[in-house]
DNA sequence: ACCAGTTTAATTGCACACAAATAGATCGTG
DNA sequence: CACGATCTATTTGTGTGCAATTAAACTGGT
């Protein structure tokens, strides 16, 4: 019979999602302790990983970089910019964008930030090249199923 | 310096954290429009998977399965409440727990998410070994994660 | 039987994610 | 120059996640 096959596979697409995405929320609690002293969450974190590397993107540069549409980052920048480590400025040239510019807070915030990524690795229980395999294997996913769904929608 | 080796490790920590971050992002977008039809989010269908694995169980019985606490579940297990696909009864033993039970539309639904397996499959890319062996890091990953969260606070 | 402590859900408040609708600015083409 | 199409960010509404609190029900020792 067709049914036969359908309950593994079921099972397997459980094991499977159920994994990426419980690994996802592990990560975040891993994260907010480290980061409550920084006063900010995973995703602000991201943010700020991304405005550290490159200062003065417009909230879509953002968005490219963290996969988050304007909806998200609008709220979250605001709470960023209330907490005074960046400013949000309409560009002059193009009115249409804003310009995210790390406060002198926010550039400091880097540097009380470094010891973050130490216990992240600790709590891995991986070494290295562990680590660089899996991010590998994960971009590698990522990308596959971001190809996939971009073929179902349009 | 000491500052010397903290860039790379900010680097590597953007990319292993935001690699599980934006690869459980890209699965709930790819599952997004093939639960559609059914009516169901990406965590209402991990609920669902547990449910048509093992009927009857109580709100933290689940809430230990998809590791979610029953601040998210209630309202969540009440949205399926309302579709009908499930019911919420006190348990007569022990009033404190709420036993989870699907109707007859809540297991139907189960043949017709089927297809959805086979979909994420192929939208992986993957094949079978890789998979199971990338889930198996996952997992991995996940309880070394937890099991240094949980000797930070208490 | 009583009562302190524990267990279980539900509730509340805050912060994402994202679709869809909106508003303002810019661009392309006639 | 005009004007429709496109681009960018914001707003709105729904649905998670989770900490903290609350409320009700059970448990065990006296």
């Amino acid at each position: 019979m067709a049914d036969k096959s359908v309950p593994d596979l079921l099972g397997l697409d459980q094991q499977l999602c159920f994994a990426v995405y419980s690994a996802s929320l592990a990560m975040t609690r891993l994260y907010q302790p480290l980061l409550d002293p920084l006063g900010l969450t995973y995703p602000q974190y991201l943010v700020m990983l991304v405005l550290w590397e490159h200062d003065g993107l417009t909230v879509s540069q953002i968005g490219e970089r963290v996969m988050l549409d304007s909806g998200t980052l609008t709220p979250l920048l605001k709470r960023l910019e209330a907490a005074e480590l960046l400013r949000r400025t309409r560009d002059t040239v193009d009115e249409r964008r804003v310009i995210i510019t790390l406060t002198e807070t926010g550039r400091t915030l880097k540097r009380q930030a470094g010891s973050v990524p130490e216990n992240v690795m600790c709590a891995t229980a991986c070494n290295l090249d562990e680590l660089v395999a899996l991010t590998a294997q994960l971009k590698t996913l990522r990308s596959s199923l971001l190809a996939y769904t971009s073929t179902l929608a349009p």
